[in-house]
DNA sequence: TAGTATGATGTAAGCGCTTTCATTTATAGC
DNA sequence: GCTATAAATGAAAGCGCTTACATCATACTA
């Protein structure tokens, strides 16, 4: 691989000058600029990225941090932020957390120490003052999917507790009053707000909760499977199902399915996130879109202008939820 | 953050102890190697990795070139190359490549210019002379997905010729014998493959292929759908159908369920690759399992054997596809 | 025309590590 | 106790860049 060294001894110039080139910002001549171009060109020069970094203290990478490197949320999430970093220049750089606390330092001691300009955090398990510190020192941070009133700025977050809202007020609007909820993980803040968004719209619609039609599962399929036999199990008649993520209303489904419950006309079950798995199964799923993709572009973005100058860029922090209809809730008449 | 320097100072010692100790193959005395210990420890010490890069020409991480970032295919196999890596102490380094050759070989060379010490590649579009002439250069290489006689070592890949094969015969298997096939993108050696295998098992019992059952697709579910449509226009008869993927089938399932058609008793579907969501959608889906996520871990043990030393790993080169019975395919005779 | 901005380029000192080679110190042999 | 050998440590030269700061040429001011 040549180096900046040879491009300058056959252009004729100073290291500096090559430096000055590549950096294209300092006041070089066109002729002289053209010579280096040239000497680029011809030995196939590619600037070596790790002592640019060195020597510049930036490594235009970011660094990113994800709960799993699969499944169709993260999926989305990284290609967004992926998308709009590439186009300005920026690099990734990827970590897993597992939503354990000990992985996710892990991760990001790791990030920090391949020299990231910033980080892009989706983390579950570690505290907020855990961020809050992190924030205040010199790395910057933001953070998908969470919010933190003291880092408010640097969160780039969902109003779950007005998905919550949103996906039950459908179904009470369809004339259900027994409704079952299908929840997170109550220790995940996303979980807990969209069970608060369900209990405000029961309560606005004067109806009481009724404890035992709530199952708490752990965003898995599979817990969506179980939930709805413990549901099921308990006899008490419900003709709705809100689930707190579309995995686990894909789980409640085949169990209800199994169960010769049909879905919507004896069962109506709203998911939430709009998965593409949502549009797969059957019938396909009403549900709350989580525009994780849209959320990581402006993570990105965040990024871009704070620490890479683009001021350019507008940001916004919270993201409202919308509903999506499909064919897993019908109006409980017509049902 | 602390620098080796001031470890140094506080540990009494000179740089060059304090970089024993950290690449703990020099004989530094249990003293010494304590003294330097606790000055880290107490100075919170983090070795820069980019210094470290730079001065050893070595990166300890991977490049890898999928072509999306989301999508169930790509998120198994990073999550599978991240976890093997991860374990090894080695870090990954992403990049997106679409599918479309100026965009893997920008990708390469972003991978290259980041001084990955070796590239995990899954691309489509870029030629086997361009891989062949990139291997034989000094940066390792080992491909996923694709197989190419000269490189026969650096492939980590799937008999998708079996695969295509294996659905067919199961098709042929349960009786059927009007078959259509819906295609890959056939410049993609995978599409092309599995639909060579499918021709063998037709001939093999006896069956010629009517050419007017082919619909080629992109492997998307959309184009599934079309394909679905096109097929059905005809208005020749067909009483399964082998779909290249999963998505594919799923759009598919969808048109043929819209038509009227029950799926299997009028219609049996196979598909392939066995991602997530042939579990979700409804009937389930009988498919061809492609061990995506233990290609990418086996393609990183690759690189842990061959570029880090560790002997020891076992590498296999060639996965076997295996069928998986589920519910979308039934004998004729039942049907 | 000397005096001074201003723009273009060069010089050289790092960035935080690794690694070769030289030097010092401990261990052993006789 | 003195040398021969091995083990532990230090000194210093880079790795390939960026970036003050210095220098030099040119253009402009009065």
């Amino acid at each position: 691989m040549a180096t900046i060294y040879q491009v300058s001894e056959l252009a004729g110039v100073s290291l500096a000058t090559v430096s000055r080139v590549m950096n294209n910002n300092a006041r070089v001549s066109e002729t002289t600029r053209n010579k280096v171009l040239a000497a680029m060109e011809q030995l196939g020069y590619r600037p070596n990225s790790i002592a640019q970094s060195l020597a510049s203290n930036r490594s235009n990478s970011v660094g990113i941090l994800v709960s799993e490197l699969h499944g169709p949320f993260y999926g989305e999430m990284l290609s967004g932020i992926e998308n709009e970093c590439r186009a300005a220049g920026k690099h990734v750089i990827i970590a897993a957390g597992h939503s354990e606390e000990a992985s996710e330092k892990d991760g990001i001691e790791f990030l920090i120490s391949r020299s990231c300009d910033a980080l892009i955090l989706h983390v579950e398990a570690v505290s907020d003052n855990y961020l809050i510190k992190l924030a205040s020192g010199n790395m910057p941070v933001v953070l998908i999917n969470r919010f933190i009133p003291q880092l408010a700025d640097n969160c780039i977050s969902l109003d779950n507790e007005l998905g919550g809202y949103l996906a039950t007020q459908k179904l009470l609007q369809q004339g259900h009053t027994q409704l079952a909820y299908m929840a997170g993980p109550m220790w995940k803040s996303d979980a807990k707000d969209r069970y608060n968004g369900h209990l405000r719209a029961m309560a606005e619609y004067g109806l009481s909760f009724n404890p035992a039609l709530l199952a708490e599962g752990d965003f898995q399929d599979s817990s969506g499977s179980a939930c709805m036999q413990q549901l099921l199990a308990k006899g008490i008649p419900f003709t709705a199902l809100v689930c707190a993520n579309d995995e686990m209303a894909a789980g409640a489904m085949e169990v209800a399915r199994a169960q010769g419950l049909n879905v919507p006309q004896d069962l109506s079950i709203v998911g939430f996130d709009n998965l593409i798995l949502a549009r797969y199964i059957y019938p396909k799923l009403t549900t709350i879109d989580y525009p994780i993709g849209e959320m990581g572009r402006m993570a990105a973005r965040w990024v871009l202008k704070n620490i890479y100058q683009q001021q350019a860029l507008q940001l916004k922090n919270v993201f409202q939820p919308v509903l999506v209809c499909r064919d897993s809730a019908s109006s409980i008449a017509a049902g």
